[in-house]
DNA sequence: CTGAAAGCGCTTACAG
DNA sequence: CTGAAAGCGCTTACAG
């Protein structure tokens, strides 16, 4: 079995090239210093011996740390592999890698920034939402703290309690322009289909649809941020003893991938989107488009977070926090119509249909 | 501004306990030669004092890698999202973290095997299809191979030339049972829309389609492996000159992405699934069951493909490449039915409706 | 412009 | 069981 001894080293090509150490590391940095023949001949070398720079034993001694930690909850969902793909991209133009961990609950967040210190990543981006309770986040920013004390970059997706540089999707206004599309269908009775309360993600979209539907909410529950969300809270709603007299025309469920989940199961259970109910969703995800019928929700440009997020982390940190606010677009599609029986329905000026 | 000096290191652990540098090392590795209470004692003075340990640093020292290197084609395709999470999550259970690469032609692989080596990862895993011209991966086998010799271990998913352990998907008998589902339901005319005909994938899963279904394959076409793709040759296929004399009374994409723009250019032009059209996808991804009509599809278990492969990389490495075989499963949905005008239609012995 | 030498933070034989 | 010292592969003042 092949050896870990074979690797070229620097030494290996100085003493190939006849020149010093100092003289290879010089020419395959580009630092200054070195004529540049003398150089373009190193560099020769180097490339002809097979040599493959080490980038541990570089920042051991250089230190610079390039590398970007992001942690998703599942790589798996659309919206953070969409998240994801835009750092990739981005960060791949900077010659930055990124290091990708899950982390579905608190503690395993803060046992991944931990890891990510270990790696000795440059910049950590939190890509899962924030929580309501501040306490709730206390360990992970103190374990951020001390990451920045040390020279790491952080920056969040969303509302956190963590002092720390953010992108902020628009969540309030984006509930309140779904709000005010359905009430211009005429729906005078909306259920809403929640991720966890304890989620800031979740209290914003919340804040945003209740100011605007007001009492035409009849229904609010919470589930899973995942599909299997979206399907539990179609049967809680349904299989409920007052369904009936809750009279539902409309459901918003607080993510697209949520919102999957409830046309699968009211397709399941014969019902009609949007004949029988007009449904609705958040984030326009990839899919949301080729979903039949195809989901209405509210674009919050998932695709161009990551680039924003990688925006923040290579300015120098400020004293206070930076906020980049991305807005949001309505896109109107099938899976929202006129209430059942309502014919008080009236375009709504703010739709954008595709 | 805070500066990267702040961070502890062992020698301020060392001096804190009064011990040794050497004993600090073993107690925090948990290496034998330290009596129990001394090493408890170093823990909790490491501890207290926040210390993290600089995994750059122990690697130079020590020679363990244990990064991970993934390199996908865009982790934003659902394909490749799941085979990372898979990875992800089974990496972590040997704390073990990946490196995630997006390279979308044989010179970004070439390029980013190149950047992983540099970071000094102790495994590549390359998820995107094998060409099915060896020459085309002659360069990237070359620096697989020099990684090899250096101790790096390589996984890659599906049929390569590259002489590595490999994690195969059952693509020709994916192919060939998705054709006797078509040729069951009595389809005599079925178009097949396939992605770049250099791909090991493209050209396995289309063997065992034509295998199976002969003469009744009247349209092969090819194009991008994506949604766009998809979309692409349907409007290829029922624009040409010929699209009456070809009958076609089914589609089958060679992915399940493919097949989501096959859905939504059909439904644009008002054709009904499967009622005018059958249309059937390879993978299984997730959002195929919540397409609609649910997409009928060959399984091909992707999301034990990361695990399979974290499987082979953790295994030494052997003279002759490893090959882990992976079944599939024939999942008969919504979107295939019997041949319009055909009454000969009879069960397919092998479907699993879901 | 070029080189000798110290140092980055750790692990691990080698002594005791 | 514990410690002093060499060494991992590099960069970067410091001299010349």
């Amino acid at each position: 079995m092949a050896e870990r001894g074979g690797a070229v080293r620097l030494v290996d090509v100085a003493e190939r090239a006849g020149v010093s150490l100092a003289t290879v590391s010089r020419s395959l940095t580009g630092a200054s210093g070195v004529s540049p023949g003398l150089a373009e001949r190193v560099r020769g070398v180097a490339e002809s011996m097979g040599y493959v720079a080490n980038l541990q034993a570089r920042s051991l001694a250089g230190g610079t740390e390039s590398s970007i930690g992001l942690i998703v909850t599942d790589i798996a969902d659309p919206y953070f592999a969409e998240i994801a793909s835009g750092l990739i991209a981005s960060a791949a133009g900077q010659q930055r890698m990124v290091q990708l961990s899950h982390a579905a609950t608190r503690e395993a967040v803060l046992a991944q920034v931990r890891v990510l210190r270990e790696y000795r990543v440059g910049a950590i981006v939190l890509a899962g939402s924030g929580y309501v309770d501040p306490a709730a986040e206390a360990a992970v920013a103190a374990e951020l703290d001390a990451f920045r004390q040390t020279g790491g970059r952080v920056a969040v997706i969303g509302r956190h309690h963590l002092d720390a540089d953010a992108v902020l999707p628009d969540n309030v206004e984006a509930g309140r322009s779904l709000g005010r599309h359905l009430l211009s269908l005429g729906h005078g009775r909306v259920a809403l289909l929640a991720g966890p309360a304890s989620l800031n993600t979740v209290a914003d979209r919340l804040l945003g649809l209740t100011e605007t539907l007001g009492d035409a909410v009849v229904h609010v529950s919470h589930h899973s941020f995942e599909r299997a969300g979206g399907a539990a809270g179609v049967a809680a709603l349904l299989d409920g003893t007052d369904t009936m007299r809750l009279g539902v025309t409309a459901i918003v469920a607080l993510s697209d991938v949520m919102a999957i989940g409830v046309l699968g199961e009211l397709r399941s259970r014969g019902l009609r989107v949007p004949h029988d109910l007009s449904v609705a969703g958040f984030d326009d995800i990839a899919v949301a488009a080729d979903l039949s019928p195809a989901l209405t929700t509210a674009r919050l440009s998932i695709g161009r977070i990551g680039a924003e997020a990688l925006a923040l982390i290579e300015r120098e940190p400020a004293d206070v926090p930076r906020q980049t606010r991305l807005g949001h677009d309505l896109v109107v599609r099938a899976s929202t119509g006129a209430a059942p029986g309502d014919d008080t329905a009236r375009p709504d000026p703010e739709e954008a249909t595709e």
